[in-house]
DNA sequence: TGCACATATGAACAGAAATTGATATACTAA
DNA sequence: TTAGTATATCAATTTCTGTTCATATGTGCA
């Protein structure tokens, strides 16, 4: 590696991080699964529930549920039959809130 | 609209809200954008230097920082010859900070 | 065990969005 | 005014992402 593009071990951290970061905020970015976290800040729902609540078909919403939770947005737990999702943690209703206060003040 | 489908004003707004939240976060959700905030986060940058630190080509961060401009995360002034971007709010830092907190404790 | 329901997955398609290269516009200074 | 530099825009291409349809997996119960 040229001298001139050497990055120190911090930086490359820093670089990783900034991308996480970006994959982060994609995971927040698209209507549908916004639609979702909202919908379970109320509290759990199923995959039925949710699609229905939503009025999107159930692959959809499955789908997307899968994303939320490999970016540990949501969690899940089986209750009998079913397979209940919720929000994971405090973090992301700030987020959520922060998002919001940001656009209401334009 | 059948009766089944009627929404509130309320609840119109509350989707509205929801699809805007969404646009917001997308923009934060692309590593050249991101890199761009954090690399502002320093001060002040104008395209030229802030495409040499990213090492990306000139165009492409310039349409980049339109949709910065556009969503209101970044804001610009001439100084001459150049134009200098920096970033809008206090808002914009506290969802970069926020959003990091929530990768760094993963 | 087998049926019915709940959820997940895979492949294909469609639309959205990012990058590039070429060019246009805008400003400064000689 | 002209040359040179900084920035913006356009059009084309490519890459990425969400939805759909079909199907598979899994769970509880008769």
């Amino acid at each position: 590696m040229p001298k001139a593009e050497k990055k120190t071990a911090k930086s490359k951290k820093m670089e990783e991080m900034l991308y996480d970061l970006a994959d982060l905020f994609k995971v927040f970015g698209d209507s549908t699964r916004i639609r979702i976290l909202y919908a379970l800040m109320e509290g759990s729902l199923c995959v039925t529930d949710l699609a229905s609540a939503l009025e999107m078909n159930q692959s959809a919403v499955s789908h997307q549920l899968k994303i939320l939770k490999q970016s540990k947005l949501v969690k899940s737990t089986r209750a009998g039959k079913t397979i209940l999702y919720e929000l994971a943690d405090e973090h992301v209703k700030s987020i959520l809130e922060i998002g919001r206060e940001h656009i209401e003040e334009l």
